[in-house]
DNA sequence: GTCTCATTCGATACACTGTATTGCTGCGTT
DNA sequence: AACGCAGCAATACAGTGTATCGAATGAGAC
């Protein structure tokens, strides 16, 4: 008995199954972000009593799983799958644009394995992609490679995009012009390389930049699956 | 005037300064993870009231921000770098190394633009390995390939590392023998290409894969920074 | 129709969190 | 010697996750 399989109780004064609590808690974190997310708020937004959670989910942090689970519904692709490059590409841009409609998504994304069914079925999306094209190790040692790039790009572009919102500038605006702790840093002279990057480098869309070295890493896979493995 | 550059007032019973904040922080964290960082906690740890702390600090995620900066100093290489993927390669296990010497680290790691000395310190490095051998743009994308990919491998290994310590079993047969959700999920056959990597899979140790991936996107690097930009 | 029992809900309670505010205390200066 | 002020501690507040428990409400048995 786990998370994923909880028989639902039922009650009369509004239904209030594990959905409908899932959804509630997605609706505030999008409004406000993880932090904003309590079972007291939660609850409030089902009229009902904090305690009544309790009777669907046992702990916080398994409604975060269970958050994270619902949202990667929507990552997995509605056709389907080309040839393996494009099916991986897809699988990755859709969870970048699933975390850019649900920034905590960010926040959650590695930190815990993902065993909840549509968890598993990313996972199996993904694996069989890339099934028979190696042996076993070297089709997983891939995932696991192009899966790590993902939910790490997609975290510093998020890391990101909030440091802008807080400050109201571009990063690279931020960093030439203001940011005086920032600008200061540089100005020493101690990070010659970094200067340089800041301020000669082209401030490209995060998009592309993510695209880019998504590329970047599938052609590294590519390499490894025509080859037998080592 | 920002986080990292504050007068330090001086003070009389105990001097108590940031480095001091920031080394009892980092021993909490180290022992029961960042969830036992309170500040009451690190307050008690320097016989000081929980309010002392905020002469020296102003929000609890400026010292998470200050803990983050003060490890990545472990970061940095001890002798002069060898060709420009040695360097990174070093580089990257020095970060994976210091997040399983501080777990908490792997919470942390991304979700904030590094902006401490340290933090620059390691751009700089990183960003000095490539120098010359691109244009900066590519030298940048290729940077930033590489630490998506360091970041996302050290979270998912140490997520890992916790499930596995919380269940008392490793990974693989924890899947295999017991876990009876996954096992049952596995089972309905709803996911062949999972199962048949999970059964199939050899148990490799997390070093060799965290290096193997490594080695991976250090090719897809090498490739393009040989080639002029696209 | 009535009684009983078990379940489920809500309220209360507890230990704790980050932080604002307030007043004291002891030092340096005039 | 008196004063002012900086720095510290105490108090306070709003909020958190969760355990416990009393009450109510439902269904089932006679």
């Amino acid at each position: 008995m786990t998370v994923w399989d909880r028989p639902a109780p039922p009650s009369r004064p509004v239904p209030l199954d594990r959905e409908r609590i899932v959804a509630a808690a997605i609706a505030l974190a999008d409004e406000g972000g993880l932090e904003a997310v309590s079972l007291r708020k939660v609850a409030a937004r089902l009229d009902a009593g904090p305690m009544r959670l309790y009777g669907y989910i046992s702990t916080k942090d398994e409604l975060f799983d269970l958050m994270v689970d619902e949202v990667q519904a929507e990552i997995l692709p509605d056709g389907q799958p080309g040839d393996w490059r494009e099916a991986l590409r897809v699988l990755a841009h859709r969870t970048r644009q699933a975390a850019l409609r649900h920034e905590w998504l960010a926040d959650l994304l590695g930190g815990r394995p993902a065993l909840g069914p549509n968890g598993f079925a990313v996972a199996e999306a993904t694996l069989a992609a890339l099934d028979g094209l190696a042996d076993v190790d070297t089709v997983m040692r891939a995932v696991e490679t192009v899966s790590a790039y993902v939910t790490g790009a997609i975290r510093r572009e998020i890391a990101n995009l909030r440091a802008e919102r807080a400050t109201g500038l571009s990063e690279r605006e931020w960093q030439r012009a203001n940011g005086p702790h920032v600008t200061r840093m540089l100005a020493t002279g101690r990070f010659p390389a970094l200067a340089k990057a800041v301020y000669d480098g082209t401030d490209v869309d995060a998009e592309s930049s993510f695209a880019t070295g998504l590329e970047w890493v599938l052609d590294a896979v590519a390499a490894k699956l025509t080859r037998p493995p080592a």
